[in-house]
DNA sequence: CTAGGTGCAAACGTTTTGCAACAAT
DNA sequence: ATTGTTGCAAAACGTTTGCACCTAG
């Protein structure tokens, strides 16, 4: 739980525990996610890296950082190569979502459109804030076999 | 052209009253949009109306979609069109996001970490929430000139 | 030696764009 | 008549994949 000076090694422990090879690519990547402090994307994450490793790719880092992903290493902030969804309802709700499926119900709660941050920045105007709650829904929980933590979710019905 | 609730005269109103032209192709796309229950992509909504409209093209529901989010007239789910970034802090937290230059900022909050959707449907196995803060940081709400409401949030720093 | 991680380039699906034709005001 | 929208096709974008090679265990 420090890992500020060699959070390299923090990794390697953590992926020998979980029987997952310690590459020295897994430790660039995961050494430069652990020094950036803006939740860079794959690209960003290749981009940094660049300088020091010129043959290191796209695709590790995307593969790469998937991998932490679904090995609790690293979370994916939002969800990538979802489609765009729409609603009717511009009136404030919340999200209750299938992380199977993709199905999408609103939520409305008072309490929920109340929540405000805890220390707000100084100069940071606000303008409005949502809840998704993510999960199984009832179908998809009977059927269960699905992965958890790979996708967000996929995709909605015809 | 009608519809039990008449949902395209609220639009063809809230068009007139903003002074955007009104056109067979908002009305229907708009129509659509309130019909559906599961917030359909832009895909969805041109499948859907493909029988009826034969000739509508998907850039005009791509961009249509696009114009209602813009003027509050629909809401956008999910950001489309996101990079996927990641966070080397698995520990359970929230984010505050700058809807300008798409700086994200991390909110841990313990209040928040206990939220619980009111009346969960019988079977949904909950797994997780987010809470998402939007607005400006103070760097872009002092240079103003950001027109809101337009994307979720747009890039990184390099 | 073997499992699986890596690099490359091509493929993918979604979204955006340029532009000419067109419809709404 | 003017302005903004539509449709089309092509391009852009982030992401994923197939496969040969390589590397950690």
């Amino acid at each position: 739980m420090r890992g500020q000076t060699k959070p390299e090694l923090d990794l390697a422990g953590a992926l020998r525990a979980l029987g997952a090879p310690v590459t020295q690519q897994r430790l660039a990547i995961y050494g430069e996610l652990r020094r950036a402090k803006d939740h860079p994307s794959a690209e960003a994450v290749h981009r940094r890296l660049g300088r020091r490793f010129p043959s290191l790719s796209l695709a590790t880092v995307y593969k790469t950082l998937q991998a932490f992903s679904r090995l609790g290493l690293a979370a994916l902030v939002n969800a990538p190569r979802a489609e765009a969804r729409y609603d009717a309802i511009t009136r404030r709700h919340h999200h209750l979502i299938c992380e199977a499926c993709g199905r999408i119900a609103d939520v409305f709660d008072s309490r929920l459109d109340a929540l405000r941050p805890p220390k707000l920045p100084p100069g940071f105007k606000l303008s409005g804030h949502s809840v998704h709650f993510r999960g199984l829904c009832p179908a998809c929980a009977r059927r269960g076999s699905f992965v958890a933590r790979q996708r967000t979710y996929i995709k909605e019905e015809r």
